[in-house]
DNA sequence: GTGGTCTAGACCACG
DNA sequence: GTGGTCTAGACCACC
């Protein structure tokens, strides 16, 4: 599992955190019953204060997508997967409808959006390509 | 000039302020040398309180868009529109440019993200067609 | 008399008239017993609100250095010479003075504060050579 | 870090805050990363209300002098040094500047100025003299 | 009437 | 603990 951390980018970290995490479930990365890393490990790998890792493990438990097992720590629910999944695709789908609503409504073209739009697709791509060749490097080094 | 303001949104209400007033002077509907309504009216119109309104019109100074005319309220400057111009466009591309960005991050193909991205268009379109419905009615009572 | 007002450059607009009046009288374009141009005439004059002149006026009138005739106007009186050339000296020797306390109290070297003053010097010297040289011109078609 | 404040001197509290921050960065007080008190630390020590010292670091913020740190507080930025350098130099130039200028328009001679700028220098000297010998009695005293 | 500054006190999100 | 936002109400200078 891979987490990266963004502070002062507006959304708060353990926001960052729990969506990461939400995903790398979506994604397959994190499988049910696995145990994640425990709060103080997590803090001390993504270096932040540990209560901040401990919010964003009691929110994921109060969304059921994890549960503590007494005395070994934290593990990925068997309804985690479908709660992900389902999660994940709503909400990417109404921040992107809210950013075209936002976007049509100070004015600007339909051609434009779609302009931008193209844009943003081929900048990700590029910067996706990049960080891929990034990871074939780290795969020998990987942990 | 239209302001609608949501508290409790999630962003600032002197933010949701700073916004429109950009768009209004983007589009048009706020013109160069035009002295807006003062801090006290506009804080009566959209309810809210005076300091509130007036935060806003002071980030729109440091911004070099608003003007103050001593004793007179404050004036649209001449360069606001073309600042308005790039800045939106710039600040609505970064937010596109984030949320397509998060999406094929969190592993959805790309094939999805062109389905939700004309959903989202579509029903932009459509609310959009019945606002404009409303405005034609509204035309004949106008203020 | 000319008199030039800059708006919006921090000084209120009555004290900049208080201050070139001041000078006028100082310099001696304005004369003991001379009547100067009534509130209304000066404010169409300078293009601000009555209301400011008159401000200036009264300050000039408690300072003793205009005296109100009774359906006449206003008249520089024969003490007002004095005062002004004394304010004048005083006011502005104090305003360098702040201004060379504060540099040298920020942390500048005295040799830098002697090189901008050269600089202020010279920038001066330049652009009044200029004025001069748009006095001349405008000499023909004075009012 | 010294701070003093004058309240009722014309300039605004906030804004002799921003200053005073500025020229503690600019001489090397205040360094590059370094947390600054935070918002009611600082208003306690000067007894101003939290809300003006706010007022003054939101605008060093926009200026990019410092920068927010979640929940740690408000720290120098790496641009600062620089930023207060060229500001402070440009800042107190233009002042001196607009000081010479009115000095000169207001039909004073040029000797006359050259005589006041010496005396100021001098009359700061005495009483910088005199600063430095309170400093030498406070260094045994330091906090 | 206008903008500008300041205080006092509250609530929130974040770490 | 931190910064950030908001309200309420006051006073000032300026036009």
């Amino acid at each position: 599992m891979r987490i990266t951390i963004e502070p002062n980018n507006g959304v708060p970290i353990y926001e960052q955190l729990v969506r990461q995490i939400k995903y790398s479930i979506a994604e397959g990365t994190l499988v049910s019953g696995q145990v994640i890393p425990s709060v103080r490990e997590m803090a001390k790998k993504i270096t932040v204060n540990p209560n901040t890792v401990q919010r964003a493990y009691l929110q994921l438990q109060s969304e059921k997508i994890l549960q503590a097992l007494r005395g070994r720590g934290m593990a990925v629910t068997d309804e985690a997967v479908q709660i992900c999944e389902a999660d994940r695709h709503d909400l990417l789908k109404s921040r992107l409808q809210a950013v075209v609503s936002e976007i049509l409504g100070s004015g600007i073209e339909e051609s434009s959006l779609q302009a931008m739009f193209a844009d943003a697709l081929q900048h990700c791509q590029t910067s996706r390509t990049k960080a891929e060749t990034l990871v074939h490097s780290e795969s020998e080094t990987n942990e």
